[in-house]
DNA sequence: ATTCTAAGGACGAACGTTCGCACGAACGTT
DNA sequence: AACGTTCGTGCGAACGTTCGTCCTTAGAAT
């Protein structure tokens, strides 16, 4: 393991003081060509690299950014959170950031991670996803006044910064788009009234059942947990209504909800897009190998990646960017699932 | 934000030095009880934590563990990333380190993202994964005797420390499972030879076909890509031989090759289960949700997670572990794609 | 009484960087 | 010729921690 190259040993080399060797190579001084010729070859000879802990402690930043996700254990898949990682990782790196990983806590003491990490100086901005309604981490950090960015939205009184995807433009156009297949009964599988996302989202189907006209049965709406068990038991019971009342669509706000919705579609014998569409939410890599594949609204988790990086580093670097939320809008992508419904 | 709270405050209030708070906080030097006392006391009142700069610098060590993981864009979905992270991060976290992300660079000068690590101090070591023959990564960090543990193994000259999953284990026990079902025909879909991990699972088929006393058919065996479409295509290649040589069974190295199969079986007018066998590799989270389940072997993420990072904390603290490759195996669960099989 | 020992704790220095200021020389201006 | 002004550098200090050494003092042994 050669022993690290620090400024002094560029100086000797180069001549200067060491004082100047950093001072050239953070632009921060103006040097004659001649000793700037002599510095930079003396960096590439060593192959220098300035030491981060020295920088750090003099700096007080570490240019690096927390990040914790919620881990999903009744799934056991959460469909975006690689690609989301991987923009991340991938903008912080244009900006000379690194990505720190830590626990998410489930317990009460969630708070105690982003305390010790603020305290210990470790990282200089964090950023969060799976907010709930009145997140005790957003709390805590607009107390602090603690950089950070969010990747979902909050209580809206709270004044933050953070990038979003308009789940309830989505299911507009997942509703809409079944009422052009011709659907007329169209019902909605959502997450309990509690969840802030789940609530955008079931608006944007009210307000296309109502753009279309269509007036909604109460029982067409069913709200519990995201799970295929319930997806799947939810539409037992839709498929229980009077043929008159049952529908010939449903929306889901997630695709596991869409998948238990097609695994009882089929096996009441029905036949999937001719006679029941259904649509999902977050394309999941794999809905596209379900037979036949399942339409669903795709976030562009790249883009929201992107986004939030740039917004955190330029928070950073001291300039306040004007505007503090960003909506993005979801992608319809059509398949199977809801195509070919033959009215009778 | 409240500024930084520093050993001197600390020692300050207790009425000492501040290298004597540092040495006590760190267990090193024996005080009076009543002086301990006073600084527990102080350092809980003012909330003190070290900071991290200050440490690294004096130290040389940073407590942060470097990844970086080949995304795979073709199947947009890596359906073990999280759970390594988790595990990985959860198990750093308890010996105080955190895992630092950073890109994976598809060219050749992926080994500056390593160099560049190490010559900044930044990182104490590296997990690796995703490995091939020839590794370079390792070969770099071989060659500068810097610290890593990797997840899967390259050369078998190469004396470096790593866990692995023991592919050839899982698919003796895959083939031996269909053996028992009653198959006596059985195909395999695998990586072409140059990928040591295929090669070694593609060994435990033919291992259990040899113990099952089965004369292998050259044309059972097709090897290609690891997509959904080889496995389709792959399968449709199968099922066109002519029916005293058409395998019933087929074991994949992979989840998606194996959906492949079940689609195109599927599509041929067979039967999964009753007529034609399949099992997968990886138990992808969403392989229980096909219909019928698919068999499929699951890795032991967790625990290969924790293993890797406790041998290389181990490294980092000056013990070398005793054995330097642990292997773990695979746990077959079998589900409705594998069972039923009628004979005729 | 003197010396030895060990424990409790203080002290200066160092890690590698950045920041603020000072200094000399070269320059153009009165 | 004396004067500000820039430009190109050097220098001391500081960030917060840990490491090695040294100084007390009390108690035990001579």
């Amino acid at each position: 393991m050669p022993k690290g190259i620090t400024l002094k040993d560029v100086a000797r080399r180069a001549g200067v003081s060491y004082q100047t060797v950093s001072k050239l190579l953070r632009d921060e001084i103006k040097v004659s060509p001649d000793t700037r010729a002599r510095i930079e070859a003396a960096v590439a000879e060593l192959g220098y690299k300035p030491n981060t802990a020295g920088r750090s402690l003099r700096t007080k930043t570490s240019l690096l950014i927390g990040y914790s996700w919620k881990p999903n254990f009744q799934s056991r898949v959460n469909p975006i959170l690689e690609q989301f990682l991987r923009s991340i990782v991938q903008a912080a790196e244009q900006s000379n950031y690194h990505i720190l990983l830590f626990p998410y806590c489930i317990q009460d003491d969630m708070l105690t991670a982003y305390r010790d990490l603020i305290r210990t100086n470790r990282i200089d901005g964090f950023i969060l996803s799976d907010l709930i309604y009145d997140d005790p981490r957003v709390e805590l950090l607009l107390e602090l006044d603690f950089p950070f960015v969010a990747f979902g939205s909050s209580n809206p009184e709270w004044e933050f910064f953070y990038v979003d995807v308009d789940g309830r433009a989505g299911l507009r156009m997942a509703t809409s788009h079944l009422v052009e297949q011709g659907h007329k009964r169209i019902a909605a599988l959502a997450w309990p009234p509690n969840s802030r996302v789940g609530k955008a989202r079931l608006n944007g189907y009210l307000e296309a059942m109502q753009k279309a006209g269509i007036q909604i049965d109460q029982d067409w709406i069913l709200r519990s947990e995201g799970t295929i068990e319930f997806g799947y038991q939810a539409t037992n019971t839709l498929l229980d209504l009077p043929e008159t009342r049952r529908p010939t669509g449903i929306v889901t706000i997630v695709d596991s909800l869409a998948i238990g919705a097609m695994r009882a579609v089929t096996d009441r014998g029905f036949i999937i897009g001719s006679e029941v569409g259904i649509t999902g939410f977050d394309d999941s890599p794999f809905v596209q190998c379900l037979s036949p594949g399942l339409t669903s609204l795709r976030q562009p988790i790249d883009e929201v990646g992107q986004i939030t990086i740039k917004l955190l580093v330029d928070i950073l670097s001291g300039k306040k960017p004007e505007e503090r939320q960003i909506m993005l809008t979801p992608e319809l992508i059509i398949r199977g699932s809801s195509l070919g419904f033959k009215q009778h």
